[in-house]
DNA sequence: TATGAATGAGTATTCATTCAT
DNA sequence: GATGAATGAATACTCATTCAT
């Protein structure tokens, strides 16, 4: 009986998350509008009503995920950020360790990073909720971009000119290595990538 | 009656012309999804039926679309280069040459550019379609790199990857000076964002 | 294959007719909310998108419906007057020949009658297309009315008051016919009715 | 802990006369089908299961409000007339006491009246409850034309023909003060409106 | 009694596409 | 080629009702 209930009962936000993850696999295999809310919630496992119970419309749904997974994103970053020692002594060190980081958290999370190729420049996602999104996840780059100048290292270029820049540079590193999977693991195509990525910020 | 059916008539290329400006204008202003083949037609003066006469089908119709602004694009892209004289002097002022009239047509071509924008990395456009455009596109890129790397000027990074790059980093420029439109002008933020390219690319 | 063409083809406005025609039927049958559109056009031989191609919204169809059976009867009543002789003479006659002619309008087209019934007051129709179709209507009433005034036969009550009284007499009245069928060609009692509705507005 | 128990229950039967009062408010504003249970429970400030602890569906609750306003709307009206002394004596004093106060009731409760005006002849209310409301209502003017038939007062029609046609022009009266709200306190108006009725029964 | 999350059948409306003229 | 009425499959979203707590 106790066990039935312990096995029946479903820990209350697990119908949303598991919607969010069907949405998550459907929209990035099959894009947002071949996507229909009854496939979502069928694969999920619950009723088509269900969905709607959760999200005011498909619309908010996919706002919702973006936001999700971008604060995923983040969290994974800043963690990575503050479980290193001594942070801030290597400025470039300290930013190759963030690039790298945010390239492996693609690889290892590969729908999640075509997620954020199809839909960080999208319009069906919500202009502010992207690029609230957008924010909340620079902001380390923010913090990098800053110190750097101040240290005389990095290039003193307008600091939405560089954010906007390494985002560019970021999802084609991300979609070059998703295109080529054999030379993610490439120390050397690594390596080039967060050049790239540097020179173009550091000062000459 | 000569007069009148000569008159009326639209010289033959004119409708299928229209249908693709009306496409385009809609494609950028709603998105792909939301706008109907019959809205294409209205706007275009056709009736819905033509679409078809024209365009195998909807997709049939963007696709065309986008390989005919990326052509116009290169082609664009390609007089500026021809019509410079001495070309390949200095590999620098050529590549300067090279973004700044790349920035320029998207500031004079704003539906053309945000059609860019949101349909470069869409899937809504075919794989191919999207492969070979760019590549027509990219090839002046491909050219220059390759000059610049025997000449020692330009690092020496996998060339796939470096285009991959430069194109993230065209994408990032032109949003950006788009979404700030009034920097557009402004010579110094111009030249911050070839600095933006060009480091990333030559040697150190 | 002449004939199969003609044969097959419908007049043009027949596919909206016949929508109109189910609609009527079906919304009297079961109501409004409990039609769906659906079933509209496939009692009217049509696809379900055809309704929607000649009425914008099913509540569109809802009105234009009640617009035209408004009007059918007005045109009705009106040929009713009209074929009379030498009208004007006796207003009391002419009232009794209106009142039994829209009486046996109702008890003659039965499904009409109800719609009218059903809708009249109902909210589903557009306020202001229940004004205009009332209006449109009532006008004979009207000119009755003021006539009668003049002649100092029908008593001198404010005529919007004295129009809202009829209207409510005369569905009373097909409400009474209908719920007890074997009245209706009851002269006594049609004549009753008459009288009801006369005595009310004649001066005492 | 039994205050708070205390202080946070309502009074049982409040949950239910909450609901009503919800649902009469939102079925006049929306219309029945427009109107969910759950913007009902909402407004009641109870839970969307709540409703169904109380009504068996949402038609129960519909047909329950009806006999309920209909019964209070009679109670309103047998009050005014016991509290008159004599009655009797003067049928066609009587008649107009109970016409105005009537009247008076619609006026005072306008959204109890415009619930009348929609729902009186809909078919959202199930036949015989709004039979059965009609009885309980009407009775008093079955009373009265008998008594006024006798004393050779009231026209001798059939009986359920003047119950119909009272009907009706007591739905045409209150509907008329209603769409014009400043003529209700004009005592003109509402003499004529009371003549219209006692003329159209009276002996001529 | 009361709750409110979950259900899933039901529905209006859209829209790419066709085809007889 | 050009037209536009007709098609009908597809789909987001609603909502009365249930039931485990």
């Amino acid at each position: 009986m106790i066990s039935k209930t312990v096995v029946n009962k479903v820990p209350k936000k697990d119908k949303k998350q598991a919607l969010l993850d069907s949405a998550l696999a459907l929209f990035v295999d099959q894009g947002f509008h071949a996507t229909s809310t009854a496939s979502i919630a069928k694969k999920a496992g619950v009723a088509t009503g269900t969905l709607f119970h959760h999200f005011a419309s498909k619309d908010a749904l996919l706002n919702h995920l973006f936001m999700a997974v971008k604060l995923e994103f983040a969290e994974d970053i800043s963690q990575g950020i503050l479980t290193r020692g001594q942070t801030g002594k290597d400025l470039k060190s300290d930013a190759e360790h963030l690039w790298q980081h945010a390239i492996d958290w693609a690889l290892q999370n590969p729908i999640k990073q075509r997620f954020f190729l199809q839909y960080s420049m999208s319009s069906e996602v919500d202009a502010t909720i992207r690029e609230q999104a957008m924010n909340s996840v620079l902001h380390f780059v923010v913090v990098l971009i800053e110190k750097g100048q101040q240290q005389g290292i990095i290039a003193d270029f307008p600091i939405p000119l560089m954010l906007a820049n390494c985002h560019g540079q970021y999802l084609a590193a991300i979609r070059y290595f998703t295109d080529h999977p054999q030379w993610g693991d490439d120390v050397s195509q690594r390596q080039a990538s967060f050049e790239l990525f540097w020179r173009s910020m550091k000062v000459d």
